[in-house]
DNA sequence: ACGATACGCTACGGATGCGTAGCGAAGATG
DNA sequence: CATCTTCGCTACGCATCCGTAGCGTATCGT
C-alpha cells in the first residue's frame, strides 16, 4: 500500500494538518475555516481542496492523525498502572493538544454524527489500556471479582475531567494520586449492604504523599 | 425597579430567548444565528436587535436566564443529599436542556474570556450547594474532619459527566447511586498512611439497589 | 380616543466563507 | 533532459450572515 511517496503531497498534508490542529485548539472547530487554515500553513487554499474535498473531512482528518491512545504501563502492580495513567492524563488535560482540542471534540460529538463516531472510536482505544489495567488487577485479586471496570473508569477519569472542565482550572498531579487512592480504597473496603469480595487489609502502602494545600474553591 | 412593563417587550423577549436556546443545543453556539433565531421564533430580525447588540449577547442572555442552581435538599444525612443531588444531575445531563447546552458552554469557555465568566458564574453556583451539604456532612461528622469538600465534589459530579459525554451515552441514576455509594465508603475507611478520623461503622442502611447488570462496555 | 412605542417587513452595504476553474512555475520521476 | 504531477496564485459565483435604515401597522398606556 501507500504508493504515493511524493515529498511534496506529503509535505503540504503534514503542514496543513498540523495549522488545522492548532486552529481549531484556539478557536474551535466551526471557526477553522479552510482559508485561515490556508493563511496560517503558508498552504494555497486550492492546494488544500486537492487533499481534502470540503472543510468538514480536513477537520476530521486532522483529529484522525492526532489522537493517540496512552502506552500501558503494566507495572504488575494495579495501582502503580493507575496512577500512572491518571497522572499521564492530568498531563494531556493540561498541556498538550488534548487540552483545547477534547471540549471541542465532546461538543461536535453531540451534534454530528461524524464526530460521535469519531468520539466514540477514539475514546475507545484511549480506555482499552485502562480497562486492560483494571482487569489485570481484578484477576489479580486487587479488586473484588464483582468490580465493574467500566465504572472503576469512569470513577477515576471523570474526577479529572471534571476540575479541569468544569470546577477549577488547575489540575494537579497531586489530585491524580488522590483519585486513584481514593477508588482504590472504596473497592477494597467490604460493601455495607453487599457481601464483600476478598478483602485484602492493604498492601499498598506507597508512601503517596497526600498534601493538599490549595485553596478549596470550587 | 423594572418599570418595563410592556407586554410586547416581554412577550418578544421570551420567544426570543426560548428559541435560541434550542438552537444552541441543537446546532451549537456558532451555528445559533441571529437570522436563524428570528426564523424560528417568530421574532422579526430587527426586533432581535433592538433588545439586544449583538449576537454575543444574545446567546449569553439565553443561557444567563436559563441556567439555574438545584434546590438543596438537606434531608437530614450526607447519603441522602448527595443521592438527591446526584440523580438530579443525572436527570439534568440526560434529560433536559443542560444535557446539549453544557459541553456547548464548556467548549465556549474554552476561548471566550466571557463565556468563561459566566460558565465560572455558574458553576460555582451549582457547586455551592454541593459544598454545603458536604460540609454539613463534615461538622455532623460523617465524613473525616481534614476532607476538602472541593475533592469530594469533583469525585462525585466527574463520574457522572464523565460517562455521559465520553465513555458511555448511558447515564442511569443507578450509576449515581453507586457513585455516592462509593465516594462515602472510601472516605469514611481509615486511610493506609494517614491517621484516620472518626471512623463510624456505616449508619446508612438503605435499600440502594445496586442492580449492575450492564455491559461493560467503555 | 390618542399619542407613544414596539412590531413586522423589505431592503440594503459590507464582510466572510465555500468550493471551483485556469494558468504558469516549480519540483519530482525515470 | 523530458514528462508528469503538484503547487501557488488570481479570480470567480454563490451563499450566508452581520447589523442598520426606513416605513407602515398593531398594540400599549393613559
Amino acid at each position: 500500500m501507500t504508493p504515493r511517496t511524493d515529498p511534496r503531497v506529503a509535505r503540504s498534508r503534514a503542514t496543513v494538518l498540523r495549522a488545522t490542529l492548532d486552529l481549531v485548539a484556539e478557536r474551535g472547530i466551526p471557526a477553522t475555516t479552510v482559508e485561515a487554515v490556508a493563511e496560517r500553513s503558508g498552504v494555497a487554499k486550492t492546494t488544500i481542496y486537492r487533499q481534502w474535498p470540503d472543510r468538514a473531512a480536513l477537520v476530521l482528518d486532522a483529529f484522525d492523525t492526532t489522537l493517540d491512545p496512552p502506552t500501558d504501563p503494566d507495572t504488575g502492580t494495579l495501582r502503580d498502572d493507575l496512577v500512572h495513567l491518571l497522572t499521564g492524563l492530568a498531563h494531556a488535560l493540561t498541556t498538550g493538544p488534548a487540552a483545547a482540542l477534547m471540549p471541542a471534540l465532546v461538543d461536535a460529538a453531540q451534534r454530528d454524527p461524524v464526530f460521535a463516531a469519531l468520539h466514540r472510536r477514539e475514546a475507545d482505544r484511549r480506555h482499552r489500556v485502562v480497562l486492560d489495567a483494571i482487569t489485570r488487577g481484578i484477576a489479580r485479586g486487587e479488586l473484588p471479582a464483582d468490580t465493574d471496570p467500566a465504572d472503576v473508569l469512569d470513577l477515576l477519569a471523570g474526577p479529572l475531567f471534571h476540575r479541569r472542565l468544569i470546577s477549577a482550572p488547575e489540575l494537579t498531579t497531586d489530585f491524580a494520586h488522590r483519585v486513584v487512592d481514593l477508588v482504590l480504597r472504596a473497592h477494597t473496603t467490604p460493601a455495607p449492604g453487599r457481601p464483600e469480595g476478598q478483602v485484602r487489609p492493604w498492601p499498598i502502602g506507597r508512601g503517596n504523599t497526600v498534601r493538599d494545600a490549595d485553596a478549596p474553591r470550587t
